[in-house]
DNA sequence: CGGCATCCACATGGATACTG
DNA sequence: CAGTATCCATGTGGATGCCG
């Protein structure tokens, strides 16, 4: 399982990243972001900066209440987003990126720039 | 919705990247991508190679057969992998990525670094 | 070896309504 | 404004078995 450096027929150009690590860290990030909606949140937050629920709800495309509150918890439980309390009456909640979300940004980041480039032409 | 660019305090510094734009890169890379194991089966055919179904099937950390069938009937619809029939008797397959599946790379390494940089300090 | 079929539990997601 | 509650349909995932 973790000797098979040798056969990395035609692809000696990639390194390899994890080869015999027991755990890995794609995984591990998969599980964090890897959700259909978690990395258009952390994208909307990074590129609108602090949000309400319902501007965030405004800003991802057309998400419901529920998966948004979900996502929302989700996400703060890992420690990607923080949630504050900035107003008691009437209620105002601030989403703001922590700075553990924030490094995301370079991932974002990748998947924007793939999405531009490679999605076009696949069309459906 | 879309003139809100002049509202984002303190990260400035942050390029706007599909502001006013319908729909959203992200999104819908998130969309083919986002799963949970998508992002490691593609790891595991960067890192590996070329691999037959068994073989990814003990790469990536104890998928169920299932599972592992239907993200691959997925990614290869998404025209990400390439499905090979490589011997028929005895029955020899073998998946490999797509030029739009390597041109993940990026994508994939990202989530591989923020992986290994903070993930180990949440612990759990 | 490379799957698909089946069963079944559980998670997810949308719609709608309602609250403080 | 910021959610939670509820209902319900569909999706997802594991276990197991079987087949060429």
């Amino acid at each position: 399982m973790t000797d098979r450096t040798e056969s990395n027929d035609g692809i000696e150009q990639l390194e390899v990243w994890c080869a015999g690590e027991e755990w890995c860290p794609v995984t591990t990030t998969a599980t964090l972001i890897g959700k259909k909606w978690h990395p258009v949140i952390v994208h909307r937050l990074l590129e609108y900066g602090p949000s309400g629920f319902n501007e965030l709800k405004e800003n991802v495309d057309g998400i419901s209440s529920k998966v948004l509150s979900d996502s929302l918890d989700d996400l703060e439980e890992n420690q990607l987003i923080n949630r504050e309390i900035i107003n008691e009456k009437p209620v105002r909640v601030q989403y703001s990126l922590t700075t553990h979300g924030q490094s995301l940004e370079p991932v974002i980041y990748a998947m924007h720039e793939w999405g531009q480039e490679h999605i076009t032409n696949i069309s459906d």
